[in-house]
DNA sequence: GGAACTCGCCAC
DNA sequence: AAACGTGGCGAGTTCC
């Protein structure tokens, strides 16, 4: 408990330092992105309110269109246009999600997701920008004592979910950022701290061995695909192994189960081809695992989500049978003590359900290991009298405006805490750690690559 | 007119 | 038996 104490005092303090440092927002650039947003905004805007279910819709509400009503929206694709709802919220009405949207050909409905799509950048990212921004610098907040697995959270604005998969999005938002006058932004990040940590936890033999020398994203799309080979640099077949990683190994990690998994690799294997040019589907069409229609969409799947159920049976009960008991273990103790525990001394009480308890000592400590280098790389900044600072943290991640001239010193220093220091202080940690380095140019923002 | 809720979506 | 973990935030909606 006094340990756990120690690191988040420690870690508020650095984490102060790092909002104070701030960083630099381009406004001018922001007002600009903001204007060219509205008027391609306005452009999809002006051809939705020509379209049919426009015209539907004025009908039905009136004096009372609100074309950002997704309340309306559902009404008038599930109750008029009486089209079955692809899929539910929560609440049980017809949703509206991307997911839902893509699957219903109504002209206008893909209007509105390009609007959303764009409205998302210039709303939530540009203009939380330019309202935190102060004489061009802001100061994302950085909280400790808000998140359940106590990891760290970020607010005024959120620091933590900034665009990056989506490449236009990531280019827009990350293009107003800067650091400070002939700086550059040096981000240094944990790969794969999750899985390392769940390796500390679990002890599980294979979990570490493919951690460590293996790649099971690829050896589960091979089992799930029924692929004998699998190329990652290959275009088409890299989306096999992206589907056995976000469509079944993390999602199982997360507590997720095969039913739920299937539909995701399904996704995948549109988007998969095989080198010889076999489409993803219809290779599982020869392997005998879907049937397809003359359109080649999918008509049955039966046998795939079988297949899927058979993976999942012995990914958890052969090939991570550790990983299994030591589920079993920590549930049981749970339900026994009403905690559960983590190595760096914070206990996590009440009511929760299992996916909660399981993954919350995991996802903590993974963050914990961040938060412990960045206190250390903060601590000695102060001492050696860098010019450069920490300015940010996403719970694998850490941003640091760099000095030129300090470069290659903080690089082996960052190097040399999260994969030297880190591991001695924290004496649970069983595996190697690897951590990223990536470094953007001199007075370029946090889209642009160095090129190497 | 503000609090609380729903829905959707961005990150790890 | 159970069934995807952690957040913040914008916009709409409902309640008081």
């Amino acid at each position: 408990m006094k340990k756990a104490y120690r690191l988040f005092h420690d870690g508020a303090l650095a984490l102060m330092r790092a909002e104070w440092a701030g960083m630099r927002v381009d406004v001018e650039y922001c007002k600009r992105k903001k204007r060219l947003l509205s008027k391609k905004v306005n452009f999809y805007q002006h051809k939705l309110e020509k379209s049919k279910l426009a015209q539907l819709w004025k009908k039905r509400f009136r004096g009372k269109v609100n074309w950002n009503s997704n309340q309306q929206l559902s009404h008038i694709l599930y109750h008029i246009m009486k089209i079955t709802p692809p899929k539910l919220t929560a609440t049980g009405a017809g949703a509206t999600d991307n997911e839902a949207l893509e699957k219903i050909s109504v002209p206008g409905v893909d209007l509105i997701l390009q609007i959303r799509r764009l409205k998302k950048i210039r709303d939530t990212y540009l203009e939380a920008f330019l309202r935190e921004q102060v004489g061009g610098w802001m100061h994302p907040h950085f909280d400790l004592h808000t998140v359940r697995s106590y990891r760290s959270s970020s607010s005024s604005p959120n620091f933590q979910n900034i665009p990056k998969r989506d490449k236009e999005a990531m280019r827009v938002c990350r293009g107003a950022i800067y650091p400070r006058l002939g700086h550059l932004i040096l981000s240094a990040d944990f790969s794969g701290i999750e899985v390392m940590v769940a390796c500390c936890y679990t002890k599980d033999e294979r979990l570490i061995y493919d951690a460590v020398h293996g790649d099971m994203h690829r050896d589960m799309a091979m089992e799930l695909y029924m692929l004998d080979s699998l190329d990652k640099h290959h275009p088409g077949e890299r989306n096999f192994r992206q589907g056995g990683k976000n469509g079944f190994v993390f999602p199982q990690f997360y507590g997720d189960y095969y039913m739920n998994c299937a539909q995701g690799l399904l996704e995948w294997a549109k988007v998969a081809y095989r080198k010889d040019g076999t489409p993803g589907l219809v290779h599982l069409q020869d392997k005998g695992l879907v049937k397809l229609d003359k359109k080649g969409e999918i008509k049955n799947c039966d046998k795939f989500i079988e297949h899927v159920r058979i993976v999942e049976d012995q990914f958890w009960n052969v090939r991570y049978k550790g990983y299994t008991e030591w589920k079993e273990r920590t549930w049981k103790e749970y339900q026994k003590r009403g905690y559960v525990e983590m190595f760096t001394g914070f206990r996590c009480g009440g009511v929760m359900r299992r996916n909660e308890v399981l993954n919350i000592p995991i996802q903590g400590s993974a963050f914990h290991c961040l938060l412990w280098s960045f206190i250390e790389i903060d601590r000695i900044s102060e001492e050696e009298g860098w010019d450069s600072r920490l300015f940010g943290e996403i719970h694998d991640e850490m941003l640091i405006d760099t000095h030129p001239e300090e470069l290659e010193h903080i690089k082996k220093t960052v190097e040399r805490v999260t994969t030297v220091e880190l591991p001695k202080a924290f004496s649970w940690i069983i595996v190697p750690l690897k951590v990223e380095i990536e470094v953007h140019p001199i007075d370029g923002c946090w889209a642009k690559k160095e090129s190497h």
